[in-house]
DNA sequence: CTATAAAAAGACAAAAAAGGTCCTTTAGGT
DNA sequence: ACCTAAAGGACCTTTTTTGTCTTTTTATAG
């Protein structure tokens, strides 16, 4: 039960590789992919996720390639998890209004609320900077 | 992410049924389902990995059906929950040893395990007699 | 301005999981 | 013996996951 599905791996494996790159060096998609061991196409998708949420730059045509947008400090795994796997929910009745006809009066309610709001918390306070093992210079 | 089935929204229904009846009472599948709103046919599969890890008992004949094995108060959510979806898992690399060849050196592997053990600790924390919404007699 | 390079977009497909149904068997009562 | 109700297992449909492939767009180099 709540487990994180192959595409969230791969994308944490993926922002770390870019994390690891010297800053503005521009990575390919096949070089993330070999080195990270996730196969290439997936990969693209998973990029392409990043670059619509703005979490990466992406130039096209030669010369082009992925980047941060954002110094790995200041990127969080919960990000970077949402940014493929949609919004964190444990249960239907926290998406919104309606989704569930009794959540006012269901006692159940709160708990997957507290759910939420502690992991969110957790992977809101791990940046990809701590994951990816680089001490930062002082 | 991270959503609980129905299967799992289902045997919280159900077993907050249960709860709500009086004791020593027994109920039937059809009862249940009805009551609840679950599919009988599935419900019925749920009611039986209940009694697998031995939440409810279960009396077959004339006169049979269900009845919780332990009072309210001492049945977790989280035993409900995972009675039914396995045990909770926010990723592979905690089902133990060998399932991702890293996990010592990994740095993302803590993190899963933090929020495994937080939502066990909500989880655990929380009976369904509270969520049956009995007042119980002081 | 054309060839090349690389990401974007979108259609497609296999495999697995979720969500059920149905039928036969087993155990208990009358 | 006959009815009742759960247990077990085979089966099925739909959705989600996990990809692949092809075409299009954008950018650069010559
Ligand atoms: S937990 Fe309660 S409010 Fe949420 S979906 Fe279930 S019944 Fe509805
Ligand atoms: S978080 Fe780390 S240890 Fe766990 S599965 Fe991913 S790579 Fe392996």
């Amino acid at each position: 039960m709540m487990e994180l599905t192959r595409k969230g791996e791969y994308a944490i494996r993926g922002i770390l590789y870019l994390a690891r790159q010297p800053q503005g060096k521009l990575s390919l998609v096949g070089e993330i992919a070999a080195a990270s061991g996730v196969p290439k196409t997936f990969l693209a998708k998973i990029l392409q996720d990043f670059t619509k949420v703005g979490l990466v730059y992406s130039f096209r045509g030669t010369g082009g390639g992925f980047s941060l947008a954002r110094t790995p400090d200041r990127i969080t795994l919960r990000e970077v998890v949402e940014a493929v796997e949609g919004p964190i929910l444990p249960n239907r009745c926290l998406i919104g209004a309606g989704s569930c006809e009794n959540d006012s009066s269901c006692l159940v309610h709160p708990v997957w609320k507290r759910v939420r709001d502690e992991i969110v918390t957790i992977l809101d306070g791990v940046t990809i900077e701590e994951l990816a093992g680089e001490d930062h210079p002082t």
